[in-house]
RNA sequence: GCCCCAGUAGCUCAGUGGAUCAGAGCAUCGGACUUCUAAUCCGUGUGUCGUGGGUUCGAGUCCCACCUGGGGUACCA
């Protein structure tokens, strides 16, 4: 159990007895807020709600505080905390017991891997839908941040007790596709000495060149046309695109072929509803969704004059097809801001077709644009001027890339500094986090050698300012798990990380673990600890999708 | 015009309506390696929290207006 919640509890009983006893009137409660105070004086947590009760129990915060604290279950309280104070002007401090805080390292060794999970009593079967890119060109550093973002949100939301599913979804139709596949054919005609324009609009980039030279090379014999292409440039587009995916460490459990929704019949299924319905209405030779009786301010298009479905129907069909034929609870979609006028049109389209539109949970992350010295340079696919997501992950590595991602929140615009990211600099907190995580794996190999082990540790010992701060941050990470799951906020776990190295760096400083001068016992105790700390980071870089390097 | 995001230290950015809440990292400068890894540690100063109002016992945080930058506002995706 959360302390949080734990504390909750603590002070609703309270209540509820101050009730009992005639000591507090009756009054209406909606939320218990528990603090972390920044100065640890001030105790390691803090409830203010008797200052928010003054105006309702028209009586001094300080009162309050003082008879909700002197009717706290002290049999159960005491289990955790060494003091509950009073503060003024109105603040209930609670102080973790040292006692308390030493057998979390025994949970912690026991747990493992496990250790910071949330269990839930009723789990919710989340999708959550990311990347997404239409296979018309390499990712870039954009689709990257969705990449990293998606895939550690999905792996918290999962310890947070839910059961996540990642899905990308392959826009394998539409126009877009067409002008890809007539550029890659432009491009082969030249090197079977066919003339074939280069469409208006077409893709420009050297891929583009690359693709079709390999499709040239593979096929020597014969001259293909541009229908027989379309399959193999898309499959070698695609695959790059989940070669760099992987690359960056990214990976789903599903690839949904957009093209799957025309030969199942999902899409007419859902055309016909919004007719059967009368959502939606005809009009110069194109159908119309009727959108403003859901509350947006234009009507939008399903099939276009051509017959052709907007991406929008498709998108319609395809979230369809997550709420009523797979019936995900939840479902989050990952989009970079650029596609934020989509959202509302989206939902109500949902809304339209009998979904509830706050089942879908759409996490946008601000644009990244790319500066080089004192120029911003605009990416742009058609254009070619991009760097795409392998260029970064080959000059700053992986797991650079994913903490410079997640390190920041989703709402904060972004400027990628090329220069800074080709110096492959150590300022990147990666590497300080990560050798913390060695360094501590050296502790445990020269342990090894000296022939001490952990087991005849006595968690007692730990008292010091350096490992009751270690301790305690140890038990912090299911709280920074479940704030990163319920915000979608990645970037506290990138943070927490840092703080936890931190104190890490600074126990190994102050504390030695193997020294002649000292009892086994002691060093048996600190190198339990340190199996602790290993376990909490190791955690931590799991979440993120990092590596753990047990020697740098 | 309307909608969304951002504006906090020289730079990159955290900050859950609270109390020492003005924060971290980087950059600068100075110190610490016979050591379980110096990719570390210790010390060094920096702010009209974009501006102006408002709500509140209390605002960087909520509300309104405005300024600046980015994005959106398609029978593109």
């Amino acid at each position: 159990m959360l302390i949080r919640d734990y504390i909750k509890e603590l002070i609703l009983e309270s209540i509820n007895s101050c009730h009992k006893n005639g000591i507090l009137p009756i009054f209406e409660i909606d939320q218990i807020e528990v603090e972390r105070p920044q100065n640890t004086d001030n105790g390691d947590f803090a409830v203010s709600l008797p200052l928010k009760l003054t105006k309702v129990l028209k009586s001094n915060p300080l009162e309050i505080a003082n008879t909700l604290t002197t009717y706290i279950d002290n049999e159960k309280a005491n289990i955790v905390f060494d003091k509950i104070l009073v503060a003024p002007p109105g603040f209930i401090n609670f102080y973790l017991s040292q006692n308390w805080v030493q057998k979390q390292l025994e949970e912690i060794l026991k747990s493992g891997k496990d250790y910071g999970n949330i269990t839930k009593i009723n789990p919710k079967n989340i999708q959550i839908e990311f990347v997404s890119v239409n296979p018309t060109g390499p990712l870039h550093v954009g689709h990257a941040r969705g990449a990293v973002l998606g895939s550690s949100l999905a792996s918290i939301i999962q310890a947070s007790g839910d059961i996540v599913s990642k899905e990308y979804y392959i826009n394998d139709a539409g126009n877009q596709i067409d002008l890809f596949v007539q550029s890659v054919y432009s491009k082969y005609s030249t090197l079977i000495g066919h003339e074939y324009p280069m469409p208006e609009n077409g893709y420009m980039g050297d891929y583009i060149e690359d693709i079709a030279q390999e499709i040239h090379d593979e096929n020597n014999s014969r001259k293909l046309n541009e229908k027989e292409i379309k399959p193999i440039a898309l499959d070698k587009m695609l695959s790059n695109i989940r070669l760099d995916l992987l690359n960056l460490n990214v990976e789903f459990d599903n690839w949904f072929s957009e093209k799957s929704l025309f030969t199942s019949g999902e899409f007419d299924d859902t055309m016909n509803q919004f007719k059967k319905d009368q959502h939606s209405f005809s009009e110069n030779n194109a159908i119309w969704f009727k959108a403003t009786d859901f509350g947006e301010e234009k009507d939008h298009v399903l099939i276009r004059t051509n017959l052709e479905p907007t991406y929008y129907a498709t998108d319609i069909a395809y979230h369809r097809n997550k709420f009523l034929i797979r019936k995900y609870d939840k479902v989050i979609d990952i989009w970079g801001a650029d596609h934020h006028g989509h959202i509302s049109r989206l939902k109500s389209a949902l809304e339209a077709i009998g979904v509830d539109r706050s089942k879908l949970n759409i996490l946008l992350y601000q644009l990244v644009s790319l500066k080089q010295g004192d120029d911003k340079v605009r990416a742009s696919k058609r254009a070619g001027t991009i760097i795409t997501t392998n260029e970064l992950v080959e000059e700053v590595g992986s797991d650079a890339c994913r903490y410079f991602f997640i390190s920041r929140s989703p709402d904060s615009h972004m400027d990628f500094d090329i220069d800074l990211a080709q110096k492959k600099s150590s300022d990147n907190p990666v590497f300080y986090i990560q050798y913390a995580h060695a360094r501590a794996f050296s502790i445990l190999k020269s342990a090894a050698d000296e022939g001490i082990k952990s087991n005849k540790g006595n968690i007692a010992l730990l008292g010091n300012e350096h490992e009751i701060n270690l301790l305690k941050k140890f038990t912090e990470l299911s709280e920074i798990i479940q704030i990163s799951a319920d915000r979608y906020e990645p970037h506290h776990l990138a943070k927490y990380s840092l703080e936890l190295a931190t104190l890490f760096h600074l126990f190994y400083q102050n504390c030695r673990v193997i020294d002649e001068k000292q009892s086994n016992e002691i060093s048996s105790t600190r190198l339990k600890l340190v199996g602790g700390f290993i376990t909490v980071i190791g955690k931590c870089l799991d979440l993120m999708g990092m590596s753990k390097p047990e020697s740098m």
